[in-house]
DNA sequence: TGAACAATCAACCAAAAGGTTGAATATGCG
DNA sequence: CGCATATTCAACCTTTTGGTTGATTGTTCA
């Protein structure tokens, strides 16, 4: 697994690690931190942390004790870019975006 | 591994898969033509165009001893959405953001 | 200094992924 | 019918993935 499109989309395969994405939105957040509301060990956060670091998707950055974890949007580029070259579709398109609320959100509940 | 989204990116995240896609966008193929190219077995191929089929990227018709596969671009367009909502800087609205993500952000207060 | 905290490392484990080969199941056709 | 073709199934193997626990390395601060 070497290309650049193998690790960002297998880094977004994992529902943890989007999830972590999701969380680093709102801001810049620390390892512990974000680990915290997951039910997992630490070094298992840490862990996915490495490999969404390694895909570009965020970056971190050691201030002291702590590591602060930073989105990274621009790594979704490379994968946006070989998604539109299937072309049939427009990159932001409100109406497949509602649609896509529309059959997905009903399934939110059952994790 | 259940959510849509897990099973488009994990299948997007294989080299061989993308290829596939590729060729499908000039045309559809059957399952012996799509494994040509390869180096591997066909029941390789086949367990790809399964995993494939099982994300929605493809469907597959079977017409006589030939089972045609057909690009499917619209289960591309939910990944893609996903993406691009990391792009704007400012999502408009983050709840809202947060359930088409079709997650729910773990909040140890309330778990 | 030394205790508490932040984060990673190392070793390990179970399950999943991705491949192989050989047999099986349809289907088409002379 | 009988054989070739198209595809999948089944069993197996190796590597990767995602998790664990306990030890370890840095860092802060009373």
């Amino acid at each position: 697994m070497n290309e650049p499109l193998d690790i960002v989309f297998s880094a977004l395969a994992d529902p943890t690690r989007r999830t972590i994405l999701a969380m680093l939105l709102e801001d810049d957040m620390a390892v512990t931190d974000v680990a915290e509301p997951f039910e997992m060990s630490l070094a298992a956060i840490s862990k996915h942390l490495v490999i969404l670091t390694k895909a570009g998707l965020i970056s971190q950055e050691k201030r002291g004790r702590v590591k602060w974890c930073k989105l990274e949007p621009d790594a979704l580029r490379s994968a946006s870019v070989w998604m539109q070259g299937f072309g049939q579709f427009e990159p932001v398109n409100l109406d497949a975006f509602e649609r896509f609320l529309e059959i997905e959100i009903p399934n939110a509940e059952e994790t």
